[in-house]
DNA sequence: TCAATAGTTCAGAACTAGTGAACTATTGAA
DNA sequence: TTCAATAGTTCACTAGTTCTGAACTATTGA
């Protein structure tokens, strides 16, 4: 629970959940960078503390890591707090 | 909106939002705290985060400070948002 | 085989959180 | 009034975390 809130506290990493959500699709890392001057690295490590905390699944695909966010999941351990966090991010 | 999120990212600090909710009244900061070996500084840092995220309210009441969850306000920028965060602390 | 692309890992700088010590403010007793 | 006790805050220091560029790996397509 601490994992999943810690993890959306961060705006940007809520930006990349909210974007997931809104495709239906899996996109890729860079594809879902919630900002365009951001480093790589940083962007890596927003994806890497996203997937330990639960909420996104990626799979790689050729060259790029496609992701999702593991809503069923998450519904199950935590029925609406994702769609209500999620609602609320700018 | 990620202010509150972070604040209750914190598990000391969502226990303490927790016990606030379920006492009705107002309590110190030393009667919230969620474990007793917490240092005073540590604890009164906590409880300045969630008061500048705007979750608690102090108020001085002679020698302690009386604290509540400022769950109207909370409610009418965020419905359901704290109601189900906290339903979900350990 | 080689360049391009998408991410990861690493190391260091910048920032943040937890702590003890020293402080302020209020109370109540001598 | 004075002094000790109590409740929190502030400060400085340490320990840990986050962000970043550089170097790396893996896959693709020419």
């Amino acid at each position: 629970m601490a994992g999943v809130l810690s993890a959306l506290a961060d705006p940007m990493r809520l930006r990349i959940v909210k974007s997931l959500m809104q495709q239906n699709e899996c996109m890729s890392c860079s594809a879902a960078a919630p900002c365009p001057d951001m480093a790589k690295s940083t962007l890596s490590n927003h994806f890497r503390i996203l997937r330990e905390a639960g909420l996104i699944q990626t799979t790689k695909k050729g060259v790029e890591h496609r992701n999702v966010v593991r809503e069923a999941d998450l519904n199950a351990r935590f029925p609406k707090l994702l769609k209500t966090i999620v609602g609320y991010a700018e």
